[in-house]
DNA sequence: ATAGCTTACCCACTATTACCCATAATATAT
DNA sequence: ATATATTATGGGTAATAGTGGGTAAGCTAT
């Protein structure tokens, strides 16, 4: 069976061992592209939560990134700020990676970590930071929600 | 692992010692392709920070500088201000470099360094000067920021 | 030339990381 | 069901990374 390449769907539950190492779901192993050399990029959410890119996905931002002029302020803030966080990380024989202390403060992990496939990149939350956005989200924008899903869900 | 060479990211916190030392990170040395011979070329940047260029990216920026014709005084200024402040640099056998005391002055560094991969080039901050620049372009131009953001990210 | 300073090269210590093996639980196959 | 493979998790250890300092060679200026 032939899934879609680099594409990541579902929720897992994994725990986060005293060396900062993380599971990523076999099935999302899998489903990863050779041309990626089972290497990830993580870096910040733009919640407080964990983004992974598989590594080709990643470097399609950095060449947009070299391509910013380098004259402007705000361009060198942008990038900095953009690849500041982000580290590539192969997983093990086992299948996990390491979390970076800077990574796991912002994402206010400790030992429980929800991973949700986000379609093309994967999300690691802590699952009670997690609960408290998403409500957050909905209750400030719960019309524009609807509208989202009544374009999209068949 | 073949990792992109000559593209660097990431953040890293090191110390600049009594001699004038920053270690480079070791992550950066392996990315530096060997055609660079262990050497970067170091320079003021556009913000009070230290460019550090691997020597391949640098040299053709002098080449473009040797198609500048000299008739012109602001071409021959430009010049001036671009080299003037730039040397190579090659690691020691423990993967450090040594700052001139100009650059030391101009960036403001004493003893912390936060070396910033920049993709193309690597950054050299003192940490309190970064936060305050970032924080001045934000404030300046957020929408433009956001603008970016909603054009490159993921 | 020589004193004084700077630079390049060498060695040493410590903490972190990468790599390996082990186990328990789950899934797959015969 | 029983055997076999695959997962998720824990931990040990050798290699590496970052840091400090010593010393000899090279410059600079008198």
């Amino acid at each position: 069976m032939t899934i879609n390449q680099d594409t990541f769907t579902g929720e897992f539950s994994f725990t986060i061992d005293a060396k900062g190492r993380v599971n990523i779901p076999a099935k999302f192993r899998q489903s990863l592209a050779p041309e990626n050399d089972q290497t990830f990029v993580i870096t910040r959410g733009m919640d407080p939560c964990i983004w992974v890119y598989p590594l080709t996905a990643w470097q399609i931002i950095e060449d947009d990134l070299k391509d910013l002029s380098a004259i402007s302020g705000i361009n060198r803030s942008f990038i900095r700020n953009t690849v500041r966080y982000a580290s590539s990380v192969t997983f093990d024989k086992q299948g996990r990676i390491m979390l970076s202390t800077n990574l796991l403060e912002y994402s206010h992990l400790k030992k429980d970590a929800l991973i949700i496939g986000m379609v093309n990149k994967i999300e690691i939350w802590d699952p009670s930071i997690l609960a408290k956005v998403d409500q957050q989200n909905l209750k400030m924008d719960s019309s524009e929600y609807d509208e989202l899903a009544d374009k999209i869900i068949l």
